[in-house]
DNA sequence: GCCGTTTTCGGCCCGACTGTTTTCAGTCG
């Protein structure tokens, strides 16, 4: 709608342009889905949403149609949105194109388009970072740069990056930027200006340098590291007290001339606007700026504070259903001495039901308690690492009907189980509710563990009514995983902070099939943080005693 | 079209870069 009333009358449409563009980011960043909050009557609790568009989405939502969205559309075809995928295309040039450009041209766009769509456009955190690492490692040799530093969504710590953005702090900006484009992987510089360039890797990645001199480089960081929201509605709350912000500093909107306060570091830059500073995860425009006023930022949960890893699958053979861990019991132990953990659980995936009758599964079960057993009784006995205890447990799937391929007897061996959907992801959103429900009703199931089993880039979560899930889980002493491999980082930040909301606690589990898995912490930790979690959200943060009274709770 | 610890009317973030421009429009973050 924002492209429509772009062609129509840029100038008079203005704030209709932003208004619908603001809606539009409103609800690609809204926790619940659209069509849910319409149903509650909710629509215009989102910020962004007003009446009149509120009016349109109902109408669209009863009929399958909006009148004033269709009367605005009717002359854009579909294909101009798809040209204004590729960057430096907005509405007017992708319409320009279509009307007087080569049609052989416009196909060939529309079906590069449609290659880069299905590789997946955004990049998975790990491989963000490594790729960042190796430029800022490459323009830190360069004798004019001062300090380098990863920003934009790598610092937050998104769970998908798109551009890498570098900051550099420098006197002679035109080496440092000179130096940049020359970057041996470059294959192609996209633009290159006196603060700012940008040039695009093998592979469709894009990195975006931006410069400034040492005295303003907390401004920099601030404004480079946004998010886009973020920086807008602390721009909104600065001109309320007369202030004008950039990545150069802070100016008086009476004199824009006169440039008031360079910044050294990004607290000052907080603090001068009378708020807390901010950690970046947090920037997203959701609520922190407000509680940073009020001096109500939560404690975010640290690293450090982690004292467990609550799924992990070692190679112990228990002719499980899906694959088996490739380190031994051992290895996984000495690895969790090393993070200096107090326990841990060993949570191979259950015995496969096609191979074993009941009895069969109960003897293999039997043969792991065991194992475990004798484990334990001699950590007690030399005491080498920080490791005090190993937990018996099992990552058991659940069954279309909710029902878990483990017999009862199994059951009692364990010392706790964690439940997750591994196959028939499409059920409807009341079923599969139902489905989820009905697992995590056994009192020795604990760990509702990658709830959503979203995979980035490769496949959407589940439908799931959360706010049953997660009051069951409040009343039942259930927790939720947060499984912090890259590729799934489930639960989503976004649920995680719907879940602090509410009380509902949950764990980390790197899902390690290997030992150096568990090193994948770090997303978790940055998915909490990112979903608001104090140290008290999360179980891995409590003491072994602690932890072993949670479990005899019911 | 949305929104409110100065406002239910009168505002709406800020600057960089490109290309075609000789003062600006389009696009981006």
């Amino acid at each position: 709608m924002a492209a429509s009333y772009q062609l129509r009358d840029k100038d008079k449409y203005k704030f209709q342009i932003i208004a619908y563009e603001r809606a539009a980011d409103a609800v690609e960043h809204a926790s619940s889905e659209l069509k849910d909050l319409w149903d509650d009557g909710k629509l215009e609790d989102v910020p962004g949403i007003g009446p009149s568009i509120a009016e349109h989405l109902g109408e669209l939502f009863k009929t399958g149609r909006s009148k004033h969205f269709d009367s605005l559309m009717k002359d854009i075809p579909t294909d101009a949105f798809k040209l204004m995928e590729l960057p430096g295309i907005g509405i007017k040039t992708a319409m320009k194109m279509i009307k007087e450009g080569n049609p052989k041209e416009v196909r060939g766009k529309l079906k590069e388009i449609a290659e880069k769509e299905k590789k997946g456009k955004r990049h998975l955190l790990p491989y963000a970072a490594m790729v960042a690492h190796e430029v800022m490692e490459y323009l830190s040799e360069n004798p004019a740069t001062v300090h380098v530093d990863p920003l934009g969504s790598l610092r937050r710590q998104a769970s998908t990056i798109g551009d890498i953005d570098i900051a550099v702090a420098t006197n002679d900006p035109v080496a440092v930027i000179d130096y940049f484009t020359k970057y041996p992987k470059s294959q192609k510089i996209i633009e290159k200006g006196e603060h700012t360039a940008s040039i695009l890797l093998p592979g469709g990645i894009q990195v975006d340098l931006m410069i400034q001199p040492i005295e303003s480089y907390g401004s920099l960081l601030q404004h480079f590291t946004g998010s886009k929201h973020h920086n807008i509605a602390l721009r909104e709350l600065a001109l309320k007290k007369g202030l004008s912000l950039s990545e150069y500093g802070i100016k008086t909107i009476k004199n824009l001339k006169i440039k008031i306060k360079n910044f050294e570091d990004e607290k000052s830059f907080y603090n001068y606007l009378g708020l807390d500073y901010i950690e970046p995860e947090l920037r997203e425009d959701t609520g922190e700026i407000e509680s940073a006023k009020e001096h109500k930022l939560p404690n975010l949960v640290e690293l450090g504070e982690v004292k467990s890893d609550l799924q992990i699958h070692s190679s112990f053979d228990i002719e499980t259903s899906h694959d088996l861990g490739e380190s031994s019991m051992e290895e996984i132990i000495k690895k969790a001495n090393e993070l200096g953990y107090e326990y841990i659980a060993f949570t191979e995936h259950n015995p496969s039901q096609k191979g074993h009758n009941d009895s069969q599964t109960v003897e293999i079960l039997k043969r792991k308690r065991e194992n475990i057993d004798e484990i334990n009784y001699s950590l007690k006995n030399r005491h080498v690492g920080s490791i005090q205890k190993v937990f018996n447990s099992l990552e058991i799937d659940i069954l279309s009907d909710g029902s878990l391929p483990v017999p009862e007897q199994g059951l009692e061996l364990l010392d706790f189980a964690l439940v997750s959907i591994h196959s028939n992801f499409n059920l409807e959103k009341d079923l599969m509710t139902k489905r989820v429900l009905t697992a995590l009703t056994h009192p020795k199931v604990r760990i509702f563990a990658h709830p959503t089993a979203r995979k980035l880039n490769e496949r959407e979560g589940v439908e799931l009514n959360w706010p049953e899930i997660f009051d069951f889980c409040l009343k039942n002493n259930k927790w939720i995983e947060i499984n912090c491999d890259p590729m799934r980082l489930d639960l989503p930040d976004n649920l995680v902070r719907e879940a602090v909301k509410l009380g509902v606690k949950m764990t980390f589990g790197t899902d390690a099939h290997h030992k150096d898995g568990m090193n994948n912490i770090t997303f978790g930790v940055s998915v909490a943080r990112r979903g608001w979690c104090g140290a008290r959200d999360i179980i891995n943060t409590r003491s072994l005693k602690d932890f072993e009274l949670l479990l005899k709770q019911f």
